[in-house]
DNA sequence: ACATTTGTGTGAACAGTGTTTACAAGGTGA
DNA sequence: TCACCTTGTAAACACTGTTCACACAAATGT
């Protein structure tokens, strides 16, 4: 009876051995330099036994980065409660998301640079990457009912602060951030170029001073 | 006496034999899809020739980079001597590079995409990345003087608007746009795009009007 | 003219890759 | 006890990037 439900768990037991040898192999020598035998070795496998529990090696990378959005999502939505204003959010958002690349660079690199070679919009990705897309839509929609950012259309708003965010942290990840602005204090850099970001449109009258 | 010249032009003109089939085949199926036996192949010669003109496959990559960060650059210079407003510039470099990446994708992807798994700061990228890198530099530095982005850090500024477009451009190449605005125009999105990105601070007096 | 050096191309091999397959062992359910 | 199913494996397949000893031709020195 119960065989079932142990033989279920002594299943997820594997995979997270190998998920877990995978990260850290991945992430300390990229997905290329990593092979299956690596790592089976790694957890005293061998290679073909892995393959019972993943079809193939871009499924692990799928597996772990999945892992890394919900982590990614986990940690966005915590934030969220916190501060009621959008604007407030968006900012703690950005400083999160640049945030978690420092943090987890692993988990970072997992989800948005490795493998970049083939656009992967095939199922896999949608899944877990739209919603966290979703949740920034619905943040940015709240943003631009204050006004602050002007008559712009949403659609081209979402896109302009996404890519800002999304190429500030890849040149940070990357490390040309720090590179090309050398002995510069980078807590301060990342602050003034956030806010720079989400400068007030030239109009925009703030009317809700605290009153 | 012109024997050795004779020789020269020879091997320049392999050096491109190998350069062409080489791009025409990462383009078209990533870099690490494509194997020296392939490339070989292609152009009715031994793997091992290849060997003879280049040290190895990474070479061969970097040396299209090269040409890709030529053909871009001479793009954005044309463009520089027509507009003699900074910030006109910046506007048509960002639909410049925008374009650059629609138009060459190829070239695109090979220059910043291509081999990410490897943050390469090792000399070969240094070498034409930091031209083009000097090159916006200076632009920012004279869109700063003209005051519409305020007071702010200069260094900040390079890497909010380097960020913005390079995020954006992402992006963009990666289909994410095109897949998640469906039907709208993409040309007038991306023009409300950037010029939302570009949008001047909020106590910016253009006194410069015509006069 | 001859001998020698130099450059170019090659087949075969090496060490490695992701993945498949045929097969063995062992627990599970009837 | 018997069939079944899952898990693990060694061996193989078809690749990969790269190296090396070797052949051949053209350029050079004498």
């Amino acid at each position: 009876m119960s065989t079932a439900k142990r033989r279920e768990r002594d299943r997820e037991k594997m995979r997270r051995r190998i998920l877990d040898a995978a990260r850290q192999l991945f992430v300390r020598e990229g997905f290329d330099n990593v092979s299956m035998r690596r790592i089976a070795s790694r957890i005293e496998y061998s290679p073909a036994a892995l393959y019972r529990y993943f079809r193939n090696k871009r499924e692990i990378l799928s597996a772990l980065r999945e892992e890394g959005f919900a982590r990614f999502v986990e940690r966005q939505q915590r934030s969220r409660k916190r501060f009621p204003d959008p604007v407030e959010r968006l900012r703690d958002g950005a400083r999160g998301y640049i945030g978690f690349a420092l943090a987890e660079p692993d988990h970072y690199h997992l989800m948005f640079s490795t493998s970049c070679g083939q656009v992967d919009l095939d199922g896999e990705w949608a899944a877990s990457s739209l919603r966290s897309f979703h949740m920034f839509r619905d943040l940015v929609v709240e943003c631009a009912a204050t006004g602050r950012f002007g008559e712009v259309d949403v659609n081209a708003l979402v896109f302009a602060l996404w890519g800002q965010l999304h190429g500030l942290v890849h040149l940070i990840a990357t490390g040309q951030v720090a590179a090309l602005s050398k002995g510069a204090d980078l807590d301060a850099l990342l602050d003034r170029i956030i806010e720079f970001g989400l400068r007030p449109v030239p109009d925009f009258q703030q009317f809700q001073s605290q009153s």
